[in-house]
DNA sequence: GTGAAAGCGCTAACAT
DNA sequence: ATGTTAGCGCTTTCAC
């Protein structure tokens, strides 16, 4: 029996039922002339979809899912709102998802690891069709679980892959030694690096850091910092490893790259090379403008998509794709020597300062 | 009749009542069970979990919200990921939507008006119980549309009040105010404006700016120019705004801030005084430190999530929130003259290099 | 072309 | 203390 039981007064919303009252059909044929089946005579719909509009009718996704057993949207964890790298990330998964109909939906879980988790299960609940966690933070349990019930993909370096659980990453030990290679270009032996502590990727650049010192005859002059949990431990690390007299430093990340200037810049330190890492607005921004290796944070959140797609058309091997990261040069960085601090130089507006860049975006693929 | 339809597979997820079956109870009592109803036995509560745990099983919120009227999630609209000062607001409004029981989601609409309108409406086809728009791009009309079906709060200077919504702003005019009136209590008269374009905050701070100056009896020395959309929009208005020979400026917010003092240090202009608006963390990242108007984002946040409430609570009438911001005094001000220029100077690690407040914060309130 | 009926997974009366 | 029954708003056979 199709009836109204209420008024559709303020506070209920219209269903499909008010709009097949008021255009005086079944629900059924409302379902089917929303969706624009054809197979509903071109009067009906007409009428449907006028009545509909007239009474504000919008479908509710909670009970199209619940029946349709899938929603449209795909969830984004995320660890860090703040982090422009993870939110650049965030934007090439929205492209790629807009382009293939999916609705993004975003949980972020601050650097906390049950709040992570909760989120995820949050996003789980509401049955998003697939999940693109951009944290290296989370459990490789629970990712692993989640993945046991949907489509996972981790973009960033994971502590130990988890199985079911696709990953895209940057080859960090390529960037590094991009990093400590230019910088021995230009001349430099005493290369020092500011270390992150502990998450996969810190580890592997540092890695890279020793490697690349090591290939180059400077292992000798190797001397690594690790930054603190403490409150301004980037500074403080800083200060320590510049009290090696370092001519140059390998950053592990932007931040870590601006405290070093910092410190350099408060000690009356010149003349001092920085390289950074992720390459976010902030080396575009400050001054010295900064030398910073790339990530292709647009294209790895676009990846992430495409691997989403593959599992629900099917695919059940893991894959773990590995982009290249490139160096983009800027002004922190030139030959070693007290003369190198640089005075004010135009740099009109009209030739925007972007940098040079070193190597070339390209990408690998692993399928273990 | 409570039975299984068929072996809960791989691929099917476990439901309330493949948990029923396993426990040998009906389903009803597993949903109190679950949900810790007491009232039921010790004996059989412990077996239903028992069994829930095994199957893995995990309620599906798209059904329990369906038949419940209301999801317990809020959803956040934002304009600009990339933005510390939305995300900051958001994180506000996670601090208190957690305290609530709420799940937050977010939909990032960019700075696109349609798509904007979009992730709007799929957040109210999402049911959330609330949203709040963190963004002054949605046009009133579809604000004042979604306020009729779920409670709305938007944070940010609207450019017009639309009905049913409640805002949260901070007051720019005063905001401005205060960034001028520092200046000129520096000794500074020629001090000139970088101004954004059309937004309301913008107009607001620009309005603040030039009756401060009349107020001051500055008038005659009050010089505007305002970013245009062109690329490198700031660098240029940054370049003719200097072009005027200003020994100080108050810019719309802290990136403008910056492409003032790029611009003046590529001419080598010396001494020239600069405040920003926001107090992003760019402003304490930068050399110099910028002195900046802060805005209480995370009270905004927390504001927000209040309003929410009191709306769900049964509040009718519009309420319009207005925070008071605060001057954050830092290195990029000082008194005229071609000798302002700061050379390197200790702020050690353990002095935390945080600005001198101005104003202190407090709140205003009004309801029209 | 259109309508009736069954159900998605869950909760909430209402029985027993 | 436990089970039965009716939906929530929608889609989807399957008749007519």
């Amino acid at each position: 029996m199709t009836r109204t039981k209420e008024p559709p007064g303020r506070g209920r919303r219209p269903t499909i039922v008010d709009v097949a009252a008021a255009a005086g059909v079944s629900k059924s044929l409302v379902s089917l002339a929303l969706r624009g089946d054809r197979g509903v005579s071109e009067a009906t719909s007409a009428r449907i979809l006028a009545a509909a509009e007239r009474l504000g009718y919008r479908s509710n996704t909670l009970a199209r899912s619940l029946v349709q057993g899938r929603t449209m949207m795909l969830g984004v964890l995320l660890t860090d709102l703040a982090n422009p790298y993870h939110t650049e990330v965030v934007a090439g998964v929205e492209e790629s998802a807009d382009a293939e109909g999916f609705t993004v939906l975003l949980a972020h879980g601050q650097r906390d690891r049950a709040r992570l988790a909760r989120q995820l299960d949050a996003l789980l609940r509401l049955n998003v069709d697939g999940v693109v966690v951009v944290s290296s933070w989370l459990e490789p349990r629970a990712l692993a679980d989640a993945a046991g019930r949907v489509p996972v993909v981790m973009v960033g370096r994971p502590e130990e892959f988890a199985p079911g659980v696709d990953t895209v990453a940057n080859d960090d030990r390529a960037g590094a030694e991009a990093a400590v290679r230019h910088l021995a270009e230009l001349g430099h032996e005493r290369i020092a690096h500011l270390a992150g502590s502990g998450r996969p990727a810190s580890r592997a650049r540092r890695r890279g850091y020793q490697e690349t010192m090591r290939d180059l005859g400077l292992a000798d002059h190797a001397t690594v910092r690790e930054i603190g949990d403490a409150p301004h431990g980037r500074e403080r690390a800083a200060g320590a490893l510049l009290g090696t007299e370092p001519t140059a430093v390998f950053a592990v990340n932007d931040l870590a790259a601006l405290a070093v200037l910092d410190r350099a810049y408060t000690a009356g330190t010149t003349g001092l090379s920085v390289v950074g890492y992720d390459n976010t607005f902030l080396a575009q921004t400050v001054r010295p403008r900064l030398t910073s290796v790339d990530q292709p944070r647009s294209v790895m959140g676009n990846l992430a998509v495409r691997l989403l797609s593959e599992r629900m058309g099917g695919r059940t091997e893991d894959r773990h794709e590995v982009l290249v990261p490139r160096l983009v040069v800027r002004d922190s960085t030139s030959p070693p020597g007290p003369l190198a601090e640089r005075g004010p130089q135009d740099s009109s507006p009209s030739t925007p300062p972007e940098g040079r860049e070193g190597h070339r975006p390209s990408r690998g693929r692993r399928t273990p």
